[in-house]
DNA sequence: AGACAAAACGACCGGTCGTGCTAAAATACT
DNA sequence: AGTATTTTAGCACGACCGGTCGTTTTGTCT
């Protein structure tokens, strides 16, 4: 690898670290290029516009969350088990490792969601997989047999909703309690789950 | 109520309307006056500052979502009828008006959750008296007599979850179904909580 | 109608934004 | 080692930002 992707690299890691904070609209080259002691200027060479990189930071952290979330969660046998596993490293990721402190997605949601655009697009697109997989993976839920597709989604509804709850409870509130919280609420969805069908 | 008093509200009434698309801490005073057939320095005499002007629009935010959402809906009588009103207005709430699309609330929120200061107190303190109400109103949920504090809370995160899932369906993803998913999310909440105690 | 206060204006400040352009430095390749 | 290519710095631009100031218009009250 060149040098130029290395540092390329290096600019969308802490491009995603900024984006957390302060949102992917509200990135700003300057201070952004400061941070990694590169010019304003030789950073902007790596990218045509200040969308793509935008678009690169997205891209980015859809692949730290495959990475850290979709694939290990996937490895776990079918059934109750897998959920819960993906549950659990999903709820790590909106908790963020120590310097990745939050989850991108939920803050560009709240800003693109009425912006149309590539960035859009492509939020959606994969927040809209992401609750496909959730979906898919609740069909093997319940004890009598496969789950019906509707409902399988009503399921990832309210999956979500519980994390989205989580998160606000983590973030805003700084709840300490919050995880516990979600976890009981999981585990009711994910009971009434297994006896239906 | 002079010239002054109606200008002032109809400044922090627009400023409502594009805090909801661009955020708080997007909003711009140049457009914003503009928008008003106002000079920017006109406009500005207003407010001390910028963060005035934020603190005046959440604190607008604030009081409508206590007369269209609070209010009326503690005026249902008790149990689940009254829960229900106040879910059913809520979800109108993060439906939108038209006019006034979407909730500052949830914008502020990925906004603010790191950033100390008045405004994020302000938010907080709403939320989290918000947070409050729902479970003072989960008290009288049980047939079997009042739900325990904690519980309450419990039923509070989970509600919370239903909005916060369907607001993704509805304002993201523009899920024409969100309606009917968050309903149900929020009755099989409900039937849990009547045979709990 | 006249006096006084409130409100709005327009020009302007220093600063930061994203984005080009050109030259120098660093790297890769032969 | 020398050349070709990539990577970075320096600089400047036009636009926009929040905020200030003195002036002019507008509204209010006697």
């Amino acid at each position: 690898m060149g040098k130029g992707a290395t540092t390329r690299e290096a600019i969308v890691s802490q491009a995603l670290d900024r984006a957390v904070q302060v949102g992917l609209s509200g990135l700003s080259l300057g201070p952004l290029a400061e941070g990694l002691n590169l010019s304003k200027s030789g950073l902007f060479a790596h990218f045509k516009s200040k969308e793509t990189l935008q678009l690169a930071v997205l891209q980015e952290a859809i692949d730290r969350f495959t990475d850290r979330v979709v694939e290990p969660g996937l490895k776990t046998p079918r059934g109750r088990a897998r959920m819960e596993g993906l549950m659990h490293r999903w709820f790590d990721w909106v908790e963020g490792e120590p310097g990745m402190r939050g989850c991108l997605f939920s803050v560009a949601a709240q800003e693109y969601d009425d912006r149309p655009g590539a960035i859009r697009d492509l939020l959606v697109a994969s927040q809209l997989q992401w609750q496909e997989t959730l979906a898919r993976v609740s069909t093997d839920l319940p004890k009598g047999g496969p789950m019906p597709a509707d409902m399988c989604r009503q399921v990832a509804f309210e999956l979500t909703g519980s994390l989205l709850s989580f998160q606000q409870q983590t973030k805003l509130f700084k709840a300490p309690n919050a995880r516990a919280r979600a976890e009981e609420a999981v585990a009711r969805i994910l009971d009434e789950a297994e006896i239906a069908v």
